[in-house]
Formats: structure tokens, C-alpha cells, sequence
DNA sequence: ATGGGGGCCTGCCGGC
DNA sequence: TGCCGGCAGGCCCCCA
């Protein structure tokens, strides 16, 4: 589930029920998830109040009230249910308990917040917030794709010594954080690059067309995230469950969409990843 | 320094 | 129906 879009859905469907709200009392069902969770992360995370909600790459951040900030990654697998109805709108009840919630922050105004993940590769971490960048996590991502450095220039400069296929090259968050497998495959064919091509091969007209199709593709996803969370239907109140139409992930052997081209959508591995490219139009 | 591959986990799906 | 291999949206670590 969870690329940069996904991260940035659940960010802004817990603002409500977090952002300002105090924490009454987290438990902590389980050591660790990837690595070993932070001495006593049970009781730093209660009786503290959430003072904003933030996003680096693919963590979310919660900066607390005692001056540490919880850094929370998703991995492959990782959810995060919202359930009690302390501002009228969370409509669901409490889902019935599964193995695989791992961390349950209770808030004091009633709702019930839930991190389950089946494969444990997500991670929590805390470290004094004025620190946060500092942290072993954060401290080498590069920049945001949506934000203001990460321009044609930028991305003319990395990839020129790059020998490696442009799809490596843009699933590494040194270089631009916060993609992964499906945005990386989506935009690579609005950019009309094949993810085979060798990084530093790509013509300076097309890195400067892929820096605003990377954006678009980014933030069309983080739209439809938020439209679908609106109305917030789901039984369980999971976040980031909301069905993307993907032009060319997970589509092999449909027609490439775009407009005369006869192509079909093709799936090889890279470095052990699927990518999905159009032949014709992807070179 | 860079690039590639293995490994971490569980769940699901398709084929036999 | 059951079993098995393959696959999954991430990322660290080790090796060449």
C-alpha cells in the first residue's frame, strides 16, 4: 500500500482525530515491528498530546507535547484503523481485535487508533524533535517530489552519473523520496521512458518533462486518496484503502491507454521488482 | 562510491 | 479440498 500518495491519505485522515488531541494511553502489543521499538515506548506515548502531524518521504511524524517525535513508517503491509466516534465522525465501532495490531494509541477524546501490520516490516521510532533530521531514517532522503528543490536541474544533476536503469534509480529515496514501485512504473509512462533505460542515457528534455509528470502522478493519487476518504464508508474505518486506476501497474497484457497506441502492457523484473512499461510508447 | 541481490515477515492467489 | 510456489505498494545490509 503505502508510496508517498498512500503515506499522505492516512496523514490527512488522522489529522482529526490526532492533530492537537492528547494521547490518554498507547499499549504496545509487541516488542518490535522491523527493529526493536524505543525503551519504554508505551509510556512516551501516553498522557502526551499530539501537536501536529507531519510527512517526510513515506513517515509520518507526530510531534508530542513532551518534545519527542514519533516517526512511523508503513512498510509493505501497514495499517492504521480509526474507530470510536469522539467528533461525530468516525461512525464505526471498535473492529473486532486482530493478532496483527501491534500498537493502539487510546485518545482522551474516545477514538481508538490501531497500527496493524501482518508482514511487521514497519517501524516506530522516538527522537527529541528538534533532532528529527538527524535521525538514522530521515537523514539521508532527498528531497521531497513535491516539494521545491527537487526540479529539472536537480534531476538532470543525479541522474547524469547514474549507470543504473532509470526504474532503480528513482525507487532510491536518496534521490527523490517517497516514490516507489507503482509511482515509479506511472510515471515513467506519462514520461514516455522505458524503466529499462540506463539513467545516465536520458536526454535533458526528457529528465525535465519526468520532474512534472512525477508531481502529477503524485498528487492525482493523493487526490483520489482524499476524495475516497471523505466519505469514509468503510466498515472499519481503515485508511488508505481506496482503488487507484493504475495506467500501466498490475495491468499486464491490457491495452497502453494512450491515445492511437497499439501497444499492450508488458511486465518484466528488475532487480527483483515487477515494472509495467508500454513497448511502443515507453523508450 | 555504486549497483545488485538476499533477507526480513505474513497472506493470498492460482495451479495441480 | 489441500498443498506449494510465486508474488506483494519497502528498505537495510552485505558483497563485488
Amino acid at each position: 500500500m503505502p508510496e508517498l500518495p498512500e503515506v499522505e491519505t492516512v496523514r490527512i485522515g488522522l489529522l482529526p482525530a490526532m492533530e492537537g488531541q492528547v494521547i490518554a494511553r498507547t499499549e504496545v502489543n509487541r516488542p518490535d515491528l522491523r527493529w526493536p521499538f524505543p525503551e519504554n515506548m508505551g509510556e512516551r506515548l501516553s498522557k502526551v498530546r499530539v501537536q501536529a502531524l507531519r510527512r517526510r518521504s513515506k513517515y509520518i511524524l507526530a510531534d508530542l507535547s513532551s518534545g519527542e517525535t514519533l516517526i512511523v513508517h508503513l512498510g509493505m503491509s501497514g495499517r492504521i484503523l480509526i474507530s470510536g466516534n469522539p467528533l461525530g465522525q468516525f461512525h464505526h465501532d471498535h473492529p473486532a481485535p486482530d493478532r496483527h495490531d501491534h500498537v493502539v494509541f487510546n485518545m482522551e477524546n474516545g477514538s481508538r487508533i490501531t497500527f496493524n501490520d501482518p508482514r511487521r516490516f514497519g517501524a516506530m521510532d522516538l527522537a527529541p524533535t528538534d533532532q528529527i533530521n538527524a535521525h538514522k531514517m530521515l537523514k539521508t532522503l532527498g528531497p521531497e517530489p513535491l516539494g521545491n528543490s527537487f526540479d529539472e536541474r536537480y534531476l538532470a544533476d543525479a541522474l547524469k552519473t547514474r549507470k543504473t536503469p532509470i526504474k532503480s534509480a528513482l525507487l532510491d529515496q536518496k534521490l527523490v523520496a517517497g516514490l516507489g514501485n507503482i509511482y515509479v512504473c506511472e510515471a515513467l509512462w506519462r514520461a514516455g521512458i522505458r524503466p529499462t533505460r540506463r539513467a545516465d542515457r536520458i536526454s535533458k528534455g526528457r529528465v525535465a518533462g519526468l520532474v512534472p509528470h512525477i508531481r502529477e502522478v503524485l498528487r492525482d493519487a493523493i487526490a483520489a486518496g482524499g476524495s475516497s476518504l471523505r466519505d469514509y464508508r468503510q466498515a472499519d474505518g481503515e485508511l488508505g484503502y481506496f482503488q487507484h486506476t493504475f495506467a500501466v501497474y498490475d495491468r499486464e497484457g491490457a491495452a497502453c491507454q494512450t491515445p492511437e497506441c497499439t501497444g499492450k502492457i508488458r511486465r518484466i523484473v528488475q532487480s527483483g521488482r515487477s515494472s509495467f512499461f508500454c513497448a511502443l510508447c515507453q523508450r
